[in-house]
DNA sequence: ATAGGGGTACCG
DNA sequence: CGGTACCCCTAT
């Protein structure tokens, strides 16, 4: 090797190998305490939502722990699991005595537990689809309709399946037939519409009757 | 920021 | 020494 090519070659695998011996972080073993955090972490966030995980403040792991070490610790803990979700071009060798800790399974999207519509908030959502359309962040925005607990998506889907006439004044399809989306006639419609909205009961403030 | 693949320290 | 858990690099 001669200084020249010293100073010019620039990717060669000898050359990198010297730069991560500079950068490479002493080893740090995995223990059952902070590998807990992680499985509490993926529960919680999902597989996949690594610096999620790393950045939450109830799962203290390691100052040195990166979003890729939370990946590659799940990847070794639970081949099984990464395969399920990532495919078997994401198998990769691992020791056989993990492949039986796959009694777990995750999700990279673990859902939120049912909250079931009442009939009072599918009245406030009427209301709100009068005042606002299908503006459902707005709906949900809105105090006077006691829907700051749901998310705009929330009320679409419960409209879509509760209402469905009415979510589909709302739909593309339905749309693209007549008029361009933009259209403020498209409302003036959906609002001359003859469906039900019942009054939400409203709670009497105490009175000195009696 | 993440997925995927390559590299390496460490253990028996 | 072989194999793997952990670390690094990079395309997307």
């Amino acid at each position: 090797m001669t200084e020249l090519n010293q100073n010019t070659y620039i990717s060669t695998g000898k050359q990198v190998d010297n730069i991560r011996q500079d950068r490479r972080k002493t080893r740090q073993k995995w223990g059952a305490a902070e590998t807990s955090l992680l499985v509490e972490g993926l529960f919680e966030h999902g597989v996949g939502n690594w610096k999620k995980i790393l950045t939450d403040p109830k799962y203290p792991f390691g100052k040195d722990r990166t979003a890729v070490d939370l990946k590659d610790r799940f990847r070794t803990l639970y081949p099984n699991e990464y395969e399920n979700l990532y495919g078997k071009k994401a198998k990769r060798k691992t020791k056989k005595t993990n492949n039986d800790q796959s009694m777990v399974t995750f999700e990279k999207k673990p859902h939120r537990p049912k909250n079931k519509f009442t009939p009072e908030e599918d009245n406030s959502l009427k209301l709100g689809i009068e005042k606002y359309g299908n503006s459902w962040s707005k709906i949900a925005g809105d105090q006077q309709f006691n829907l700051m607990h749901r998310r705009g998506q929330d009320l679409r889907d419960r409209c879509r399946v509760a209402y469905p006439e009415i979510y589909a004044r709302f739909s593309k399809s339905r749309k693209s037939k007549h008029v361009g989306k933009s259209d403020p006639h498209i409302l003036k419609k959906f609002y001359a519409l003859p469906f039900q909205i019942t009054s939400p009961t409203i709670q009497e403030p105490e009175t000195s009757n009696i």
